[in-house]
DNA sequence: TTAAATTTTTAGACTTACCTAAATTTATTT
DNA sequence: AAATAAATTTAGGTAAGTCTAAAAATTTAA
């Protein structure tokens, strides 16, 4: 039995990036003009990649219907924005670019093909979960670290939670949050939860419970930890 | 007044290093069938590249005579090895890749186009001027270290060289090396050469004058110092 | 629910960078 | 200096990825 490697043009892999960033939860296909817009294209050159890309099982594609990413081109669209991501790490951490400039050297870096490159800069870097816009950058399989902010739709009770981050820079708020006892990093767990303010009790490691205002905990950006 | 910025594709840069690699100190053209050798493609083709690279004024081409690269070209083919050594260097000191690993991936890496990427990198990595494989870099301007072994073909007597590697790696010879009191980096003048056997008197900085003979002196690679 | 507006696709063309096959030029031999 | 061999170019064609213009499908609105 022989397999042949797919061979994945520059071209297919940004195509397949755009369906990727345009998708959203809700699982209604990216339409012809949207791609059109964001690539910059005219919707006749998209449609004709489509039909391409649906030929390599990349992409779910019924005429005028839109197109959703098959796994396997989910799989591309989420490694292009892994190698994207680190190498904006890279770039700002290492070189000392500003958020600004990594954009467009990083949209050239993710192209580079070389999974062994990727795994030594992932580890040159100290294998980080968010790129320095903030965004999560998945793991070698795939997998995002689940970074939101709260409050949580889904019951993570249970769960362990990370605090990486805020959506509010005031010194005000920061202040609070030591004052509280929270600080970046911590590891926590929500012991309750008030339906009636949609407050939270949580547990912060080591220490007592704590209460976190709705207006509070949605300012905050947690990660919740890969199982 | 407009000046457009000319773009190079990627292919057109591959044809430009090409030329420039298979270039020979003696202004002799390159073949368009050793362009079709190197690049593995057919000899037609490289015709049709090479008219190309001429209406864009990279090389000087005359039918059946073979090319060679105009000022312009050869600056862009500099460019273009600059990068790709200082890849190597980033990819074998920071990733710890090994020599043989890293050759494919600065392939790659060597098209990324930004001039602030580079100078940075550059930066990061010490202004390296040898590459992992021994290979100069050129530096910002275009301008590479002599890097030679010794016996020098032009009269260096007067130009301070510095000792900055070895061709001949066994331990007797390194231990004779520094019995002699020559280590690495050390910079020293040429003060005679004795005709009748090439051997050479050169006075290493704040020692003694030191014999090399001829057999020595041609396992030792040396760098001019930039002017 | 039919007409108008919008979206998407098809059809046909262009450019880049490649190919094969044939023609031409240059180099080598006898 | 012909004749042969080798190198190079020309001519015509292909695939990828783009385009414009026109046709078809879908959506929106009267």
């Amino acid at each position: 039995m022989l397999f042949l490697q797919m061979t994945i043009s520059l071209t297919e892999e940004n195509y397949i990036k755009a369906i990727f960033n345009l998708s959203n939860s809700n699982n209604i296909g990216v339409s012809t003009n949207s791609l059109s817009n964001h690539l910059k294209n005219k919707a006749s050159s998209v449609t004709d990649m489509l039909k391409k890309l649906a030929d390599k099982k990349l992409i779910h594609y019924k005429k005028y219907k839109g197109v959703l990413l098959t796994p396997k081109g989910e799989k591309i669209a989420i490694n292009i924005i892994r190698k994207h991501r680190l190498w904006e790490v890279f770039l700002m951490e290492k070189l000392n670019f500003s958020w600004d400039q990594v954009h467009d050297i990083a949209e050239q870096l993710e192209h580079i093909k070389s999974d062994e490159l990727i795994k030594r800069l992932d580890n040159f870097l100290g294998k980080p979960t968010l790129d320095p816009h903030g965004d999560p950058i998945p793991n070698e399989k795939g997998k995002f670290n689940e970074i939101k902010s709260m409050p949580l739709n889904e019951c993570k009770i249970l769960k362990e939670i990370i605090f990486i981050g805020v959506k509010n820079h005031t010194i005000s708020f920061l202040k609070y949050l030591t004052s509280i006892g929270l600080g970046i990093g911590d590891r926590f767990r929500i012991e309750a939860i008030n339906n009636f303010d949609n407050s939270y009790q949580i547990k912060v490691k080591k220490n007592n419970l704590v209460f976190l205002s709705n207006d509070l905990a949605s300012n905050i950006l947690v990660k919740i930890k890969n199982e």
